[in-house]
DNA sequence: AGATATCGTATTGTATACGATTATCGCAGA
DNA sequence: TCTGCGATAATCGTATACAATACGATATCT
């Protein structure tokens, strides 16, 4: 069962879609203006399904919208990255408990399937080797049958996207596959403290990985941004 | 800092949280068709701006969209209520294990003083009793300082009155005032292992008493709603 | 020259209009 | 009486129109 369709109409519901995709790939980066106009135009509809759309994109976080002054991709601060990845860790874990020994056969063939075509795209790092270790957390969450912590997973799956666009090492693969292998093993032995233990290791691996060590020139940047921006200038 | 207003205008806002109280206090009681032209009559503002409204309630779980069939609010299957409650408990765990140990003398006191309104308000219950014991577990969201957890632990509250007024039973006061006290004791002195045992349990405890136990009728109804919806019924 | 006021333009906020889809009701026929 | 069908009404999906606001440029004053 798919996570429910938000939007209106079908139409709407592409519209988001469109949108979501474009901000998750970083054709649009984070600050980004977002003028209705002209994104309507790029699209083909009118400014009543932009609007909709935003409205979905920034409950999820995705763009910020200001009133009186549209909309932007959304630039997470630190801070809020900080409380994405320690919400997202708490909900991983639910997954892990939850789905510790209760993997169907069918199930576990898919993850070790998944993991191989994870090893398969490590070396090269297009779109595809991000996307699939995103993937691979979002087929878990799905495998607990809870809706609702699926769609939790999928929103902070793609918050953690825009932040490592923006904080993130350039081609930090994000995931590193062996822990992926380890953490199937802990599920199939059913062993749920070990299983939640692995899947916290693991997210903070990530965090470090991807974005603690190298921000050398980014951090001046982030630091300097609300200054900047206090001072009505507008960094790139 | 308040959470982030969402809808676009004020005005869009305006409806937006006067939906929301609708539905959280019960006025509009859950499965209720929402036709746009009404909605919008009665609070003096154009379909526009309700359907902006909808689409955020809908994100957030209060409102059901259906696709040229209009909105109404959420009728969540106990499934769902599960799903809300496992979510839930995960995530005020993390609230509590993030508090321990860091309230300040002032929280504390605040904290404290509002035990004690629940104390006093425990015979009547009126709405003031239902708030009040919710507003406990928002407050507590709001003292980690963590933005997003705190947007969600709303979510999950507003949801949960939702799900208590479908299947709870009419005169439950919720929460144990006498376990909030156990868990600020908890907190204060900083252990935070128990105090995530204890909210853990409190919230356990919270649904046992307010949703099991009483449901003769109404389980009926709940068990047969899956037959009735798969044959295209629409139960009352 | 510098600061301030004013106007113009671009963009957003909201309402309305119109075609498309779905629900409701009455009626004919079995 | 019950079922099937068509017309009408109700409601939704989307586009457009108009009003309100914000930003930038020019002009004016000191």
């Amino acid at each position: 069962m798919p996570t429910e369709p938000r939007p209106h109409g079908l139409r709407a519901q592409s519209v988001y879609k469109a949108l979501r995709r474009a901000i998750i790939e970083q054709a649009l980066r984070p600050g980004m203006k977002l003028p209705e106009d002209s994104i309507g135009e790029q699209l083909g509809v009118s400014r009543t399904l932009v609007r909709e759309a935003f409205g979905r994109l920034a409950v999820e976080g995705l763009v910020e919208l200001k009133p009186n002054r549209g909309a932007s991709v959304a630039y997470p601060t630190l801070e809020e990255a900080r409380d994405v990845f320690d919400v997202r860790r708490s909900l991983e874990r639910l997954v892990a408990e939850t789905l510790a020994g209760r993997l169907t056969p069918a199930q576990i063939t898919e993850l070790e399937h998944h993991v191989r075509q994870e090893e398969a795209a490590h070396g090269q790092d297009g779109p595809e080797s991000i996307r699939l270790s995103g993937d691979f957390h979002i087929r878990l969450a799905e495998m607990t049958g809870n809706v609702l912590l699926l769609r939790y997973i999928q929103e902070l799956s793609s918050r953690c996207s825009l932040v490592l666009a923006i904080y993130g090492r350039p081609h930090s693969s994000e995931c590193a596959v062996s822990e992926h292998r380890q953490l199937i093993e802990a599920l199939k032995r059913g062993d749920a403290k070990q299983a939640a233990e692995l899947m916290d290791h693991h997210l903070q691996a990530v965090v470090t990985r991807a974005l603690l060590t190298p921000r050398a020139e980014r951090d001046i940047r982030d630091l300097l941004a609300p200054y900047a921006l206090s001072e009505g200038l507008t960094p790139p």
